[in-house]
DNA sequence: TCTAAATATTTTATGTTTGTAATATCTTGC
DNA sequence: GCAAGATATTACAAACATAAAATATTTAGA
């Protein structure tokens, strides 16, 4: 299935997968560079952690608030693990919960007017640090980039769950 | 300091900031996309976390063995939790802690036989998988955007503790 | 030299996030 | 009404970050 295999001769480790291997690394050392930077910020400038940054973003774009089930699946995290950032979240006077008459099992969760002003500073503080971490980085270039990691999680989907 | 604010006209908000955005949401969605299939894999094959195969995989590089330290900056994580990773890789007798002669302060920490052993085992499966996650992308593409990961990663960390 | 301060290494403590599994509650199909 | 499925929470273990504490070493100064 896979013309991986090419380049083998004479006892050689076949090269292919370990340059996918470092490809893999580089990624990870990437994003982990970029988000321990972002975590730091958010931590001393707003007093927020990364992952109740995450759910103020998904909140703030859907505006009529959402399940947590839907909220789970979008963060792409466990339900069991949203129910505690929320609470937090709850706690703090940012997100509030509804109980929806048509289902009484959900809720409904929803930024507050104080989370979502609060959520537009930070927003703005969040896209200048990653424009100056970037800033090497042109718009071709970054669209480059982006649309070829986007082939990436495509094909990395693609093979999950299957065998 | 920055190019970057160049096309800016009637109040369009400046594309390029919110490029490199996305770039930054990509490369995030693509590392978290293979992390959870690592770790899935990790467990269900080998009832290891991803955290302890990345300790033995930095430690299987340093045959000698390291200080706590060392393997801490290596690996990105604070030095408080290493703690807990080598405490489960000893108890499982993967590592052991070495008292070094020189400085009683530290301890050398090493795999085991069967440490070294297992790691191989897992090392050729880790890299099995992600050669076929990544199956889609040729020597010459996987070379290409390392390159450009790394050269994104040496421009965040040239940011970094600035500011 | 000898004591005290500064430094280095690691662990412990606390809080947050995460995943999996089990549980309680509610809805829906039959 | 009851079984099957959906929804959210709770419980537990692992990981992570920060801060503080414990221990060992080095350095400065009398």
């Amino acid at each position: 299935m896979s013309v991986a295999t090419k380049v083998r001769e004479r006892g050689v480790p076949r090269p292919i997968s370990k340059q996918r291997l470092r490809l893999w690394l580089r990624l990870l050392r990437s994003s982990r560079a970029i988000e321990a930077q972002l975590r730091e910020r958010l931590r001393t400038k707003f007093s927020i952690t990364l992952p109740q940054f995450d759910v103020m973003a998904t909140l703030a774009r859907n505006d009529e608030g959402m399940t947590m089930t839907e909220l789970s699946r979008q963060l792409m995290v466990s339900n069991g693990n949203v129910t505690g950032i929320i609470d937090r979240l709850v706690a703090d006077k940012m997100v509030l919960r509804q109980a929806p008459a048509s289902d009484r099992r959900s809720f409904i969760v929803r930024l507050t007017p104080k989370g979502a002003s609060q959520f537009s500073v930070i927003a703005r503080a969040h896209e200048g640090w990653i424009d100056e971490m970037l800033v090497e980085f042109g718009a071709a270039e970054a669209e480059l980039i982006t649309d070829q990691l986007d082939r990436l999680v495509r094909c990395v989907r693609a093979r999950e769950a299957k065998p």
